[in-house]
Formats: C-alpha cells, sequence, structure tokens
DNA sequence: GGGCGTGTGTGACTACATCACCGACATTGC
DNA sequence: GCAATGTCGGTGATGTAGTCACACACGCCC
C-alpha cells in the first residue's frame, strides 16, 4: 500500500485521519496520461476529481470568435475542482484543459468525493480551499486582462513559463494565447525586449538572457 | 413557523428533506440591509453564508491602481458562495460586495452550514451548484473583458440595468465601472447612442429609447 | 450671488488590436 | 539536391480603446 505516496504531496490531505486517508487510497485510482492529452473540455465530462500528482494541466477558454486565453494552471499538488463543478452543473461552458506535460493523477470518482465531503471536515476544507485558490486565480486574470499592460504581463509569463532554466520553447502565438492578446502584438513586444538585450529569439525559442530585468518590469504592475 | 417561507425562493433548496429545512430554518437568521452596506470586503469577512431572499448585491473589484470592475451580481434567490469560499481561505482580496437596494437576506452561520454540507447531499448540490454558476459568470466576464467590444458590452449593460422601464440614474463614472473601463470611453459611447436616437441621456440618467436597437447590437457579440 | 463638488464634453496622444501581406525556415516527397 | 507545402515571424496601415489634461455645466450650500 505504498500507493499512499500521493497522499504526501497534498497539503490539505495530510491533516486528514487515517481511516480517511486510506478510502482515499484504496478507492481512487492513480492515472496517467501523456502530454497533450485533453483532460476535460465541451463534450468531454470528468466523472473523477482530479489529484495532480506530476505534471501540469493547463485551462483554457475559446470564444465564440475562436480566441482563446490561459486562465489558469494546474500544478502537482494541486487539484481540478474548478471545471468539476463547472461542469458537473451542465452549464456547458467552452474551458478545456491540456495536460501540459506527461500526467501522473489521481481520480476519485463522483461517489466516493461525495461521500468523503460528507465524512471529512477536513476533506471539504481541501475542497473549499481548493475552490478558494482558483477563484483568487480568476480575480487575478480579470484584474490583468482589465488594467494590465502588455509589456509587463508578457515579462510575467516568460520568468514564469521559463522557469529555473531561461529557455523556452513557445511560438509568438502561444505567448498571445496565454495573455489572450495578438500574436503580432507579442511579436513586435518580443522584438523590443530583444533590443533592450533581455532575451533572445529565435525560431519557436525564447531564452532569457536578464532575467531580472524581466522580473523588474513584471513587477512595476 | 412561517418564517420558513423564504426557503421557496430557493430552487436548489426545496428538494431538500425536510428535516433539514427545518434546521435550515431555525438555525439561520433572516437579517435585513439598507442599500449601500457594504456586505464584505477587504476588513470584513463575513462568518455566514448569506442567501438573498430580496435585493441584489455588486459584487466588484478594485485593483491597486484604483481602478474598479463589477463581477457579477448576486440576485435574489441567490447565494454568496464565492466570497465564502475565497475570503474563509485568507487569500485577502480585493473583492468587495456592495448592497444595492435594501437587501433582506437569510444568514446561515458557519458551523449551521458545515454541518448541513455533512448531513444533506441535496445541500452540496445546492451548494455546488451556486459555485458553478459563479465560476461560469467569472468566465464570461473574462471573455468579455478580453475579446469583447465596448459599445456591445455598453449596449448589454444598459439593457441588463434598465430592467423593463427603460429608465436608469447612473452617472458616465458608474457605467464604467460595470464594465472596468474609463469615464471618457463611456461618455463617447453614450453621445454616439443618442445620436443615433436610441438614448436620452441628462445629468446622472439615462433613459433608453430604442430597447431594441441596443439588444440587437448586444447581441451581435 | 460666489464658492465648491460632482458630472460631463473634448482634443491630443498613446497603446493595443486588426488586417493584409510577405518572406524565412523546416519538413516532406521526389 | 530541389521543389512544394506548412508553420512561424516581421511589418505597415488603419481602427478602436484607454490616457491625460483640460474646461465647462449644473446643483447645492453658505
Amino acid at each position: 500500500m505504498n500507493d499512499a505516496a500521493w497522499i504526501k504531496r497534498f497539503e490539505g490531505l495530510n491533516r486528514l485521519p487515517d481511516a480517511i486517508k486510506e478510502t482515499l487510497v484504496k478507492r481512487s485510482q492513480v492515472v496517467t496520461v501523456p502530454g497533450g492529452t485533453k483532460v476535460f473540455g465541451p463534450g468531454l465530462v470528468p466523472d473523477n476529481l482530479l489529484l495532480l500528482v506530476e505534471g501540469t494541466v493547463k485551462v483554457s477558454q475559446t470564444s465564440e470568435s475562436g480566441r482563446e486565453i490561459v486562465l489558469y494552471r494546474v500544478e502537482a499538488g494541486q487539484s481540478c475542482v474548478l471545471t468539476t463543478a463547472c461542469l458537473l452543473a451542465h452549464e456547458a461552458y467552452a474551458a478545456e484543459g491540456v495536460a501540459e506535460t506527461d500526467v501522473t493523477a489521481v481520480a476519485i470518482p463522483r461517489v466516493v468525493f461525495d461521500e468523503l465531503a460528507a465524512t471529512s471536515p477536513q476533506f471539504r476544507d481541501f475542497v473549499f480551499a481548493a475552490y478558494a485558490r482558483r477563484i483568487t486565480d480568476l480575480f487575478r486574470v480579470i484584474d490583468e486582462v482589465a488594467f494590465g499592460k502588455i509589456d509587463v504581463r508578457l515579462a510575467d509569463r516568460l520568468v514564469g513559463l521559463a522557469g529555473g532554466s531561461g529557455e523556452l520553447e513557445v511560438t509568438h502565438q502561444q505567448l498571445a494565447t496565454e495573455l489572450g492578446t495578438a500574436r503580432e502584438v507579442i511579436s513586435r513586444q518580443l522584438s523590443e525586449f530583444q533590443k533592450r538585450g533581455w532575451i533572445r529569439l529565435s525560431r519557436g525559442h525564447v531564452s532569457l538572457s536578464d532575467t531580472p530585468a524581466l522580473e523588474q518590469l513584471a513587477a512595476s504592475a
């Protein structure tokens, strides 16, 4: 039963009584999906609550006009509650989740979820905390989209996506989608950054050469 | 015990077993607040779940720069779950709720909420449905702010706010706040609408003279 | 009436989005 | 190798929205 190892990854679940943990482990299933898989979306309603053990899932929304914006990412140690509730309620919405990397996740069937919600106050806390986190994410997105400048937002996103390495494999179009803007806007802005010596560009690739400068710009929100 | 009348207003609660309904009625409190009251916000964390029986609460967000945008409204028959979760999680956020009209609401203390969540699957459904609704609201806001045109958004909001009467008492600044934009933008757009004969303007007042035209524009999203 | 606060109008300017297009590079098949 | 094709990135012109700096109008209160 050392499958139970994953549970340690979830801060909010560690506090659960052992009996509950055991139920959770016994009645859920560890699944893996390869990068690029659509995890949920219009016409693909999940009947499991997913807890991500490894990898990330990008949640984005496509408007009628076909334009797209990234809403948030589900990282290892987090869960996918929002979309569950959202999709369970049948209010079909054009949000979809795509595995960005190979993903290992724990799938908790709806019945088990419900049962745990009934029996464990700590589990309820876990769920509500997860909600709160996502909602504040959405609030931030709204704030940025409504009032943020793209140079600032782009700098922030570049730093965020690059991680430690300072290298990232993305097209300008993908960055545009991240911020819900147009490719040309990103292209021009990237050129500007390059002119300032902050980044170096090549086809499908951006390498950050002056991360601190980008961070400073990002912080000037 | 005809205080219980309010419960009929909540579709999701009607399905509750009688015993649960009784608990709900006994252990909650009907409160009224005058229009203009701040219901929750930074430095004002509610410890009750509010169910609105009468009136509306406007939930808006203010960014660091001082600019504001309306996120959604809680109407009669709806609940205020989002902000509860959000604020319970201590992730202080600059969202606040203000009573737009005199408001009558049922306040369910946190303990009772938790107890009901534990005992009643129907109550849990009610809560999650409420979440789902708000989240889709937020998704829509993001979509509109990111990709919508202001003339369309303004027309939509005018029709929505006017209700049946076609008359509304708002300043241009208030409309700007609704949409998270600048006053000048609204002023110019309103002038344009007036020029087209769709509305008539006076200080602090807008009267819709061609609602269908506005609706049509609003629908062309 | 004169002062004051709030609401509205306007022009100049900047930022971002959109449109139309072209050229550079990579991949594939020959 | 070379041509065909698809993806990616660059650029100018134009439109729409947000910003800045005002000035003026109205209502209210001394």
